[in-house]
DNA sequence: ATGTTGACGCATG
DNA sequence: CCATGCGCCAACA
């Protein structure tokens, strides 16, 4: 069981409409917050088709399944805006389409939202 | 084996 | 509020 894959499967769990931070992930699975970053980053990669030489995924394909949106930064923001890899908003599309809401700062109310 | 790289988080100024 | 710095550690070259 390679650590990525801890990481997908806990966030396979987030239901609809429900978010988790990288902090939180980090805590459950006992990894750092960088980690649970890095495993999501490879995902990304991977759905773009930039898969890993000969490493596309881990026996199976996490990629399709993982619902990634639902992983956001402590601030309650979105963190793949910066990303060359993925389209501006994506995320917050994604998420708006699930019923969740962004406020003025593009930032979602945790309190309501996350996943405990 | 070794160095680099982060979808982060927290403390500090 | 914004900017830095550092910890942290798996995967990759």
């Amino acid at each position: 069981m390679r650590t990525y894959d801890k990481v997908y499967n806990l966030v396979k769990k987030i239901p609809r409409g429900k978010v988790m931070t990288y902090g939180q992930i980090g805590q459950m699975l006992d990894l750092n917050p960088r980690v649970v970053g890095w495993a999501l980053n490879r995902l990304a990669k991977v759905k773009a088709g930039f898969s890993a030489k000969g490493r596309p995924t881990s026996g199976g394909k996490p990629a399709s399944t993982v619902p990634w949106q639902r992983v956001i930064n402590s601030k309650g923001g979105i963190s793949t805006n910066k990303l060359m890899n993925i389209p501006l908003d994506l995320q917050k599309k994604l998420l708006e389409r699930e019923g969740i809401a962004f406020d003025k700062n593009q930032k979602i109310d945790l309190k309501k939202y996350l996943w405990k």
